[in-house]
DNA sequence: TTTTTTATGATTGTCATACAAACTAGCAAA
DNA sequence: TTTGCTAGTTTGTATGACAATCATAAAAAA
């Protein structure tokens, strides 16, 4: 044992923070939806703090463009345009390659391992037909490599996309033919991983947020249409 | 006169967003050098606001990494490890080159023409050897470009990555040799998007952030390599 | 009945206080 | 010199207050 190992690193949480990820929580498992209305003090009671607090919270969503405040300065869930959850994917599409990239550059087994343990378990409840699960691990999995890229920059930058777009990942799983796609990508992807060859694995991975990407784009058209016809 | 142009828009500005451009401008033109703490009661004195205020501007600074918050929950001015700053522009990279690409793809003329006209005068204060307008118009020509790009992720991601290296452009201006070479690379984004070339606009563009990484690293390298001499 | 006014709440932005917890720094005691 | 104590700082959180704006329902006027 080394004397850094003694330094005690945790702080009591922050009940903001806390109130934070519960929202985020909250609006990424689609308990409240796009377009919801959120009162202040309903989240006060709900969540059972004060108004300090979640105000604050608030202005960190609204930063990360979770949660958009309207012309009467009041706050819904931020209702993705199918233009921006597009441009999104494109950007995700570069930046996750290139996370990928170092990943296998940086040659860290640790994390590696890491993802194969990951890309085991996601098989394994891709077998069963686990779709909540396999949601829930797809999203542990793009974390992983924003991280195991090496770069604060590159992880924040990501994780920031990321988040905004979470909610639809299950939608974009239930895509027909998704599945079996995604699992092929990931396959080659990992597979590039494996032999160390970054080029091959950023090129899967790219290829994957693309063909993510026009699932989800093609359901949220099909979802606008539904909405047209119904008016 | 269209009867859209009845509407008001404009809404009172909200002190936390007066409080929270004030210290952007702040850490940006260097008054807040990097490192600097920040206490709450000192910036509600310096911005004649309350508490409630700064403390909802700092969230905001927070998310954008503009500010830090320390183990012992204080507050200071990011510093930039020359890492992080050299991330921040290989992802500047991939998505100004992106957003210059699509703005040459919309040909919006009234685009274009502001962004014309920014380069005259940038040239001029080029000229005139006026390094702080300089740096001002070069900061207006991004993000004329980002949000020229007609998308609106693509303009806040960049402009995100933006913000937190603007401090630095000064100082990467006044490397020898970078403000030629920074002119030459804009001529030919700038005649790529007269001759309305995408690709080529695109690839000017990314050109001239790497030089200018370049300029950037090796200057945070030097500064480092002061201050290790220095203890 | 339809329109206009008025009154009543709701919601948000801002401020002022208050207090606890954690930390800092300096002084006193051993 | 070390230890222990004390007072002051800083931050996190809660609460209450109030103005401005907006929404809605009730009342008055046409």
């Amino acid at each position: 044992m080394k004397i850094e190992d003694l330094r005690i690193v945790e702080n009591p949480t922050l009940v903001r923070d806390h109130a934070v990820e519960k929202l985020r929580d909250a609006i990424s498992t689609g308990f409240y939806k796009p377009g919801t209305r959120l009162v202040e003090r309903e989240l006060c009671e709900a969540l059972g703090v004060s108004r300090t607090s979640v105000r604050e919270a608030m202005r960190q969503l609204q930063a990360e463009n979770l949660v958009t405040v309207g012309p009467r300065r009041n706050i819904s869930v931020t209702v993705l345009s199918p233009e921006d959850a597009e441009d999104i994917y494109v950007l995700r599409e570069m930046i996750e390659a290139k996370a990928v990239h170092r990943l296998v550059r940086r040659n860290d087994q640790a994390v590696i391992s890491e993802l194969t343990g990951l890309w085991k378990d996601m098989q394994k409840a891709i077998r069963k037909n686990d779709l909540p699960t396999l949601s829930k691990m797809a999203g542990a999995f793009n974390e992983a490599v924003l991280r195991g890229s090496g770069s604060k920059v590159i992880h924040d930058t990501g994780l920031q996309l990321l988040k905004r777009v979470s909610y639809l990942r299950l939608a974009s799983m239930s895509e027909p033919g998704r599945l079996e796609g995604g699992m092929e990508e990931w396959d080659a992807m990992m597979d590039a991983v494996e032999r160390r060859d970054a080029d091959a694995a950023a090129e899967a991975m790219a290829r994957h947020v693309r063909e993510s990407r026009q699932a989800i784009v093609s359901r949220l058209n099909a979802e606008r249409d539904a909405e047209r016809e119904a008016s």
